[in-house]
DNA sequence: CGATTGACACCAA
DNA sequence: ATTGGTGCCAATC
């Protein structure tokens, strides 16, 4: 699974990895709409790891092309991860500038821009 | 190479 | 509805 995008030239990122395929994924989220890491840990086969999802968005942020973290959020709509992006309000700020309506770190129209790739896709 | 670490999710009480 | 405990598993330490 390397050929629509490809990785900083890194040796310590090796090419096939759980990573990898969380990456991809995330990368499919649609702008203004936000997916989650229990949602994607199903479509990728592993649906008891969400949080190794979580885990490989730490790495996200060294990976070409960019991968669109602030778009994954957990289950009940929080922004969970905020504090790993640069200011502790980046991603609240981008979610928001997407149309996305966030307050107090939360997602209040979730429900209305959940994406799941298990039924989006196919 | 065993122990620890998570940006989570599920379930029992 | 809330809450506390447990499962999970690849990457790191």
């Amino acid at each position: 699974m390397k050929n629509s995008y490809r990785y900083i030239p890194d040796p310590l990122f090796p090419n096939d990895n759980f990573f990898d395929l969380v990456y991809q994924v995330v990368r499919l989220i649609p702008y203004g709409r936000v997916s989650t890491y229990g949602a994607i840990a199903r479509y990728l086969g592993a649906a008891k790891s969400a949080r190794m999802v979580g885990w490989a968005l730490n790495n996200s942020h060294n990976v070409i092309p960019k991968v669109p973290a602030h778009r994954v959020v957990n289950r009940n709509g929080f922004l969970t991860g905020y504090m790993h992006f640069a200011t502790p309000t980046l991603m609240e700020e981008l979610l928001k500038s997407e149309g996305i309506i966030v307050e107090n770190k939360r997602i209040i129209n979730f429900k209305d821009v959940f994406w799941d790739p298990s039924f989006e896709l196919l």
